[in-house]
DNA sequence: ATTAAAACATGACATTTATCATATTAAAGA
DNA sequence: TCTTTAATATGATAAATGTCATGTTTTAAT
């Protein structure tokens, strides 16, 4: 089993605040996973009972809607924990989660990280100030939802999947999402979202070859965005 | 000044788990505020240095959107603290607080707070577990938008509010929002909001007198609401 | 490699929602 | 009290978005 002290990965998470003793301790009760596109991670409702530190690949936070349809209300990825905010609460999940790549993940058992957050102040501040993070993001989320037209989200989440999480050397969004899944971000149906994105092909901001998508003029899409 | 020991108030929040020495000095640094209806608490990206103790009266928190138009976020009412988040991020806040009625709040000063979260454990655990609760409603809230309708929304949002604040001896919510405010809780045009209270009315669902609502059928606003 | 299934794409149309115009009513200030 | 302003209401219309149908392409499974 791979060291926590030696995991670059929680250099990025709120788990960087615990001293070389406690990642030892950690190191014994965390059990390692490998998870495939496609796979769920843990479904809304779920007594999930820990935490998951993400140490490679995307996933995305989906909730299911009364009519049927899932939204996705974030994307995670490498460096940073899924499940806190159940553990906090000490409630079930109430997101699913869904694996947008293959991932390697690890679970921490609830029993353990609680006993540092005690202890260690900077820890349990990390987290909280991670959680307060979302929070702010979830406001930011909502008033867009509630006041932007469908093309503005559209241009936005692009936008946002540029900066957040890059490209390839193809110059091409590193997440790759379907466009039931992109549509599913921005609270629209799919073929709105397919109608729109071909609009912005024809309009020359993007280029589109099959699943890939390059952003071509980032500063009319920021304009288009707001 | 009153003392925090005695208010009776501070049984609802996170505030509970001091002790009654912690409230004493507390008394202490806190100042008491009348805020007249209308009238705003804080503004989004200032710095509150605090967080605010609500004793009396509800007030919504509000955030501007890039078209100019603002949305409601949450209400806000007695007994709960407001700043939180901003105050654990060390951040401006990222919504405005502006009175419904007539308020009575209690500001306390960030550095007197901030001291008790490392030393009493049960009270960091409440304020972490309110903006976890917090998040999870903001999850839902924002799904709620992305997918509803906006009669499904007036609807859901009528029975939050009658379950949330209840109702005066004459049966009508709480809470008398403006049309306007409405609108901007569900996302819409306040003409549509307007309209659909028309139809909500024509159809016996609601009663409306001036800006007084009555919920006359609950069960068929929950089939709406879905 | 072949076939079945899923994802993508686009047209036609229906529905929802926003916008503009204009009354009417209620509230607030002089 | 009068007058001015803001809030509420409703119609007419435009714009945005969803739905259904259908064809094409891609992906996955046999």
């Amino acid at each position: 089993m791979s060291k926590c002290e030696q995991c670059i990965v929680r250099e990025f998470s709120s788990l960087k605040a615990l001293t070389k003793e406690e990642l030892l301790k950690l190191s014994d009760c965390k059990t390692s996973h490998i998870i495939k596109r496609g796979e769920v991670i843990f479904e809304e409702g779920e007594n999930v009972n820990g935490i998951y530190c993400i140490k490679d690949g995307i996933c995305k936070l989906i909730k299911l809607s009364a009519n049927g349809k899932d939204h996705i209300v974030k994307l995670v990825t490498k460096g940073e924990l899924l499940g806190q905010r159940s553990m906090i609460s000490d409630e079930p999940v109430n997101l699913s989660a869904v694996a947008l790549e293959d991932m390697h993940v690890c679970f921490i058992p609830k029993a353990d990280v609680m006993g540092y957050f005690d202890q260690n102040n900077q820890f349990s501040m990390n987290v909280m100030k991670t959680i307060c993070g979302d929070l702010k993001e979830a406001d930011d989320h909502m008033v867009n939802l509630a006041q932007k037209t469908v093309k503005e989200r559209l241009a936005e989440t692009l936008l946002y999947l540029h900066d957040t999480f890059g490209k390839n050397e193809d110059e091409s969004l590193k997440v790759q999402l379907s466009r039931d899944e992109l549509a599913s971000i921005i609270g629209t149906a799919t073929e709105s979202c397919i109608r729109l994105l071909s609009d912005f092909k024809k309009s020359g901001l993007i280029e589109l070859t099959g699943k890939k998508i390059v952003l071509k003029d980032i500063n009319a899409l920021k304009k288009l965005a707001d």
